[in-house]
DNA sequence: CATAAAAGTTACCAGTAGTAAGTAAGCCTG
DNA sequence: CAGGCTTACTTACTACTGGTAACTTTTATG
């Protein structure tokens, strides 16, 4: 399928990079959409016309492909959320949009997201935490900042935004899953307990 | 290390079944304690003094394991956190003590639950699921009745509890990995966005 | 021109999930 | 009580994967 030439040992004619670690990366990203989560090294390797090693020196090994991915993917999810509340004030209809973008941002990378988030049995959990810190930072500061600006605490910021990134994520895992279910529903039935919490919308 | 006597091939002598499923799971546990997440299947047969096709015939693969132990894991923190909570009424302090408990339930069991939520490379996320699904079901239960009582909607609940869930599991990783901070106030922050949503208490 | 550096591949190792085939003990029937 | 079926294991394998060491060829340099 690869309509890449065999190439032979040695330094290749012409002398020059032939793959570099976004080549590796895109290929890896299309094995995985096509292979699925359990897509290996070597089919990466393959997919982008180059051998193991290869891969090893250019992105290195499972845990930082992993990584790289991740940083892709949770870097278009927050340009994705991100146009979704483009600089409005926060409420719970700019909530809801926000959580409908990420359910479907994560339908269109859906073999990705669950790459990412699924892990490769040894760290993982570091791995995902390095994936939600990403999506964390930038939300605790404004977290922090809109505390503030209604009078309360932002030492929570870094809590919540971990509570809130585990909760888009697992949502998200969950939809997936149940394609029959609406998005909009879902959206706003978050957004409703993120903005109103458990007790329900003030009176 | 394991005192088991070296066992030859044939049926022992004696004739019986010499482990059983929970045996061969609490070894499993063990190992995994031991070991880390990454524990393979053969350490575990030899851990329960055994080999991989008694693992292979009393549990089943590395999926169907780690799905067993997801059962074990969440019924234990269920019965942790509903302790907790014991008969109360659903209120912000009730809420930080279930957070509070769960967090400790998690880092009591901290390698298993790294090994559940980690996941097996292939499926991941539908185990990851499984093991969220089993918390939720009662959770659902609880906070249909509770919303109904209330006067409103129910038909969040299910939504809101995959949530719930999704948030504990996150920041039980997020907290687990810091272990400077105090688990108090962690619980106080998160039953915080839990009970009041992100505009905070009512005035 | 000789030699070092660069950019690859080949060929391997160790470990792991999973399975097929073999083996010894107990049970059951004629 | 002898032969065969069942039970409860082990041995021994396959297939694959992540990871690395060693080699090969081209280009650049003093």
């Amino acid at each position: 399928m690869s309509s890449v030439a065999p190439r032979r040992p040695g330094r290749p004619i012409g002398g020059q990079l032939v793959v570099d670690r976004d080549h590796v990366l895109d290929a890896a990203e299309r094995v995985i959409k096509r292979d699925g989560p359990g897509a290996s090294l070597e089919s990466v390797a393959v997919e982008a016309g180059v051998t193991k090693p290869i891969v090893y020196d250019r992105v290195g090994g499972r845990a930082e492909l992993a990584d790289a991915l991740a940083e892709r993917l949770s870097d278009r999810m927050l340009e994705a959320t991100e146009d979704a509340i483009a600089g409005e004030t926060l409420n719970q209809a700019s909530l809801s949009r926000l959580v409908r973008a990420n359910l479907l941002a994560v339908a269109e990378h859906r073999e990705l997201f669950l790459y990412v988030t699924g892990g490769t049995t040894e760290q993982t959990a570091i791995g995902r935490l390095s994936l939600a810190e990403r999506s964390t930072t930038p939300l605790a500061k404004t977290l922090a900042f809109w505390r503030k600006s209604q009078g309360h605490d932002p030492k929570v910021a870094e809590a919540w935004s971990f509570g809130i990134v585990g909760m888009l994520q697992m949502i998200s895992v969950w939809w997936i899953t149940q394609p029959e279910r609406a998005v909009d529903e879902v959206a706003s039935q978050i957004s409703d307990l993120m903005w109103n919490g458990l007790q329900g919308p003030r009176k």
